[in-house]
DNA sequence: ATATAAACATACGCTACCGTATGGATAAAA
DNA sequence: TTTTATCCATACGGTAGCGTATGTTTATAT
């Protein structure tokens, strides 16, 4: 059967999971795929135009796990959603270290990124706020817990022993950031 | 003057951090220092033995903090003075990320990577049991708190306007994770 | 049956990079 | 002053990748 331009991208969005951006090359594509790289030019305009697609891909994910997160009756339970969600898309191959490390080199990814991180960050916050503390509080709370569930599930995805799992990890985390600190 | 092995080093080191591993080249890194690449392969045998340089360089570092950090009279102090020398680390260019991303493509970069990530958290979890909590505290809290910074860290490597000063955060992590948990 | 468009294959020029081979300069040692 | 070792330049062959140009097949429409 022809490929689709999904296809490619699904194969390019495992590329850029395993050997970043740079790895992301039209000819070994066209390999995997087992066709000529004319197919590839055939349903993309040049390289660039399936590196847009991918990122564009991980910003629309990004974006469901919010709103599915927010189909749940008070703050509390959205939090648990939202860490339930990330738990399971983090079981699947997730390019977001290797677009992270892009945003180094490209100014415009850069961009792209740190909106959507801020985007994160504020949702996180609102919770926070929702659930009961102050607004400087939860935006503390907000970037601890963004901070460390990003780490963990980058940290997983390079080390298959580490030790905690990833629901004992966000209950911890959870309980840790719901609770008042001594300061 | 003649160039030294540690020109080679610290110009892939910079190199590295902006461009990760693949960027590392060395005619790019012959054309920065202004020689031909001609002096490269006098110094080194080949690229490998350049980014195994950098991959040394990089865990002498590391074991450097802990060290360092050590030289306290009790173990909140060395967490305070942790932070304190991650944070400072963390203003240099820094190739961690780099490095991280580099394992998931390299399984023996992967193993020495995860060595060194267990002597950290390992470490942490000392302090951790040292000031009062049990093993299994000890090592959540260990986690949560790499966990956190690492993220931090890269995060603020990549987006410059990220709310949160690494001081401020340090001290907040801090209070958090010393004290007790509502469970 | 023929024309048309979709989905490729093939072949090419071009560039960037790796590694090697070899020659040149410069300064210290003999 | 000749020798030797250090440090680098030049020139080369080889590969891998990008993008283009053009040819080929297959299905569908007419």
């Amino acid at each position: 059967m022809a490929l689709t331009k999904e296809d490619w991208i699904n194969a390019g969005w495992l590329l850029m999971t395993s050997k970043g951006v740079e790895g992301v090359k039209v000819e070994v594509l066209a390999r995997q795929l087992d066709v000529s790289k004319g197919s590839f030019y055939w349903h993309f305009k040049n390289r660039n135009e399936l590196l847009e697609a991918i990122l564009q891909r991980w910003e629309e994910k990004t974006m469901f796990l919010i709103q599915e997160s927010q189909k749940t009756p008070n703050p509390k339970d959205s939090l648990v959603k939202l860490f339930a969600l990330i738990a399971k898309v983090c079981q699947e191959p997730d390019p977001e270290p290797a677009i992270f490390f892009w945003a180094n080199k490209d100014p415009q990814v850069k961009q792209r990124v740190h909106d959507l991180e801020n985007k994160r960050v504020d949702y996180l916050s609102e919770l926070f706020e929702d659930y009961g503390f102050d607004p400087i509080a939860a935006k503390h709370r907000a970037e601890v817990a963004y901070l460390a569930i990003m780490g963990f599930a980058d940290r997983r995805g390079r080390d298959g022993e580490f030790d905690l799992e990833m629901e004992e990890f966000n209950n911890f985390l959870l309980s840790l950031l719901i609770s008042p600190v001594n300061v």
